[in-house]
RNA sequence: GCGCCUGUAGCUCAGGGGACAGAGCAACGGCCUUCUAAGCCGUGGGUCAGGGGUUCGAAUCCCCUCAGGCGCGCCA
């Protein structure tokens, strides 16, 4: 559809520049609203109009009058205020679309993509906003895969952090256990500490000064040697498997998790500060209350509520803040630090695929290469936006202008409770949090919804749906014919918002299977499917023939009122790359989440109207076909992007 | 205080300079001897938060106001 879009438009800027000497930066040729408008059109004239101090409608005319010959094009009209609409000769664009959308995508090549997502403290269990994290992340990953690019997918791990001790205090100074027995413990380790970690806040609470613990662990944890270190390295990779368990139900994968832990050991951050101290990037204070930190300056509106214009970076007992631990990883996955991890496989999945870690083990060699990417994509939510934005500001005053601007932050809302839906919880709010329209999960208090929850009820409730229209299934195909349906489910849901819109969790919503939901767009399919199953069977033409006739445009669409039905499906279908191509520009994958629920709309009013099978007449059974056929493949590709699968049946 | 985001149908949300503002859910009414009814068809439902401006044209851009949320730490 976009070559077509484009001889357009090139016919166009021909014709502006030749009879009005103009040259616009851009010709926009769009879809219409509704049939009748034609099946493209270009507001041009309306762009025209005031510098020409004409009509538009006027200059609509005289555009259609001159445009030439193109193949394809049937005829240009005027429409509306001074639209002007193209009727394409449907009969060779639909056979042109058909020979286009059976081409495969590109194979992926150049410069590696870095997309970094998910990033879970491993001291407690996956939530719901941990999965809206990977879900937008994975989706973006795959995008880009799809348009061609190399991607390469890190978790990165903070394994060092206040939260990790906070659990480690709780285990061994709270509930006064050795440490060494967390590894006796049996079962989802990571819901375990869920609760841990909510009873440890009760407890700081009940006595401030226990806080007073946590500097103490910190400093073991950043040793990295002794018992506190050993256990929690065996704690926190515990854990992490149990969080790649989850995501692995919803189909998300990695390529490397880095530890923050690692970070530490392989002295990255002291080869940033160097190169920051050498660019004079950082200052150290001599004065005032924050004599000994070191400093970043930062100007303009987004850091105008900064204290002293000013962001400590190095803390005046000399140890280094989040965000300077950032910037060095931020250095490192663009290839710009002279240091470099050691590898070793985490873990290896049923199909082959490698996740690798980073290790300060001896590591294993050849291992993949890692980092060294061209444009960096950190899936984060929207509260680390000023953290984020100090980063990019580190590159550039290190001279990285080009990696501060290919440095991307795909910021996206969190994922809060309803008060109801808290209150289905049996969580305790407080007056105040009842009258909000949300409220924010909190590990620390314990308040949220386990992703494992979620995705067991999930399956809970798809597995009833299923056993309802198919009572004589084996058990373990419903099973899984549930998991399939429910991950369609919460993949579809996570992804459908628009990214800077706060998803206030409804348990209602997200359970829901019918009307703009994952197993409609799967049902779809699951229908396409059925008519080559039911056409193999009963010697039809089936899914190979169907590939030929779409791949050598070996078909013609119906005449009459049918036409209109046949074509839009099919034009609609051809959309889809360039709606990929969309989403990744604008971050906002919720556009392929539209996009497959429209064609999926399309597709089973087209099934509704125009059965294939029974169709009697040869050359519109093999329109029907063909259409079929091309929806079905652009609705698979879609499906794949956003991690949903086909079941067999529904 | 400063910065960012949000406000569209009863509810949840699309649309973010262009043609008559859409979808799902909910409500109501139809359609299963016909490729799977997790579906299809239809009905009702809107001061696009409010006010001003820019424009041939504003839900969309600008300004102000109101309401809600988030961020601004020698936490991560």
């Amino acid at each position: 559809m976009e070559a077509i879009k484009q001889e357009i438009e090139l016919v166009l800027r021909r014709l502006l520049a030749e009879r009005y000497s103009e040259a616009p930066e851009r010709v926009a040729v769009e879809y219409p609203p509704r049939p009748g408008m034609g099946d493209l059109a270009s507001p041009v004239a309306f762009e025209l109009a005031r510098r020409l101090r004409r009509a538009p409608r006027a200059i609509a005319q005289e555009l259609a009058a001159a445009f030439p010959a193109l193949a394809g094009v049937a005829r240009v009209e005027a429409g509306g205020a001074g639209y002007l609409n193209l009727y394409l000769d449907r009969g060779a664009a639909a056979r042109g679309l058909a020979r286009e959308l059976s081409a495969p995508p590109p194979a992926p090549s150049g410069d590696t993509i870095l997309v970094e997502h998910t990033n879970i403290n491993p001291n407690k269990a996956a939530h719901i906003g941990h999965l809206r994290n990977a879900v937008l992340g994975d989706g973006l990953a795959r995008a880009l895969r799809f348009l061609g690019h190399r991607v390469e997918v890190q978790n990165y791990i903070d394994d060092t952090g206040v939260q990790v001790a906070d659990v480690l205090i709780g285990w061994s100074e709270m509930r006064q256990r050795p440490l060494a027995e967390s590894r006796a413990f049996e079962g989802r380790i990571d819901h375990h500490l869920w609760d841990l970690y909510a009873q440890v806040t009760e407890w700081y609470a009940q006595d401030p000064s226990r806080r007073d613990l946590r500097a103490a662990y910190l400093k073991k944890l950043e040793e990295g040697t002794g018992e506190v270190a050993r256990e929690a390295a065996h704690l926190t990779r515990r854990v992490v498997r149990r969080h790649l368990e989850t995501m692995a139900r919803i189909d998300v994968r990695y390529d490397l998790l880095p530890w923050e832990s690692d970070i530490l050991a392989f002295r990255f951050w002291e080869s940033a500060f160097d190169l920051l101290r050498e660019r004079g990037a950082v200052k150290r204070l001599e004065s005032g209350e924050r004599a000994g930190c070191w400093v970043m300056a930062l100007e303009g509106p987004a850091f105008e509520s900064l204290k002293e214009g000013e962001k400590i970076i190095v803390r005046s007992n000399g140890t280094v803040t989040y965000v300077g631990k950032d910037i060095a990883y931020q250095l490192w996955k663009f290839g710009l630090l002279a240091r470099d991890f050691r590898y070793e496989v985490f873990l290896q999945d049923p199909d082959g695929h490698r996740v690798w870690s980073t290790t300060r083990g001896p590591g294993v060699d050849p291992h993949p290469r890692f980092g060294g990417a061209a444009r960096v994509y950190n899936v984060i939510d929207v509260r680390q936006a000023y953290l984020q934005a100090i980063v990019v500001e580190g590159l550039k005053a290190l001279g990285h202008a080009g990696q501060a601007e290919r440095s991307v932050h795909f910021s996206y809302e969190m994922v809060a409770l309803t008060p109801k839906s808290a209150a289905t919880l049996g969580l305790s709010l407080s007056d105040e949090e009842r009258s909000r329209p949300y409220i924010e999960m909190s590990g620390r208090r314990g308040l949220g919804v386990k992703a494992d929850d979620l995705l067991d009820a999930l399956e809970r409730q798809a597995l009833a749906e299923v056993q309802a229209r198919h009572p004589h299934l084996g058990a373990g195909e419903a099973a899984a014919l549930a998991r399939l349906i429910s991950n369609g489910a919460l993949r579809y849901f996570m992804i459908k918002y628009t990214r800077n819109k706060v998803l206030a969790f409804d348990f209602d919503e997200a359970l829901a299977f019918e009307g703009e939901t994952g197993p409609y767009l799967q049902y779809a399919v699951v229908r396409a499917n059925s008519i080559f199953e039911k056409q193999a069977a009963s010697g039809g033409p089936d899914e190979a023939q169907a590939a030929r006739w779409a791949l050598e445009a070996d078909f013609d669409l119906p005449p009459g009122e049918a036409a209109e039905e046949h074509w839009t499906l099919l034009m609609e279908a051809a959309r889809f790359r360039e709606t990929v191509a969309q989403a990744v520009e604008t971050l906002e994958l919720s556009h392929i989440a539209k996009f497959a629920f429209g064609l999926a709309q399309r597709f089973n009013t087209f099934y509704h109207k125009y059965p294939v099978i029974k169709e009697p007449d040869a050359r519109w059974k093999r329109a029907r076909v063909v259409l079929t056929y091309l929806f079905r493949s652009q609705m698979r590709r879609a499906l794949e992007l956003m991690g949903i699968a086909v079941p067999p049946r529904m």
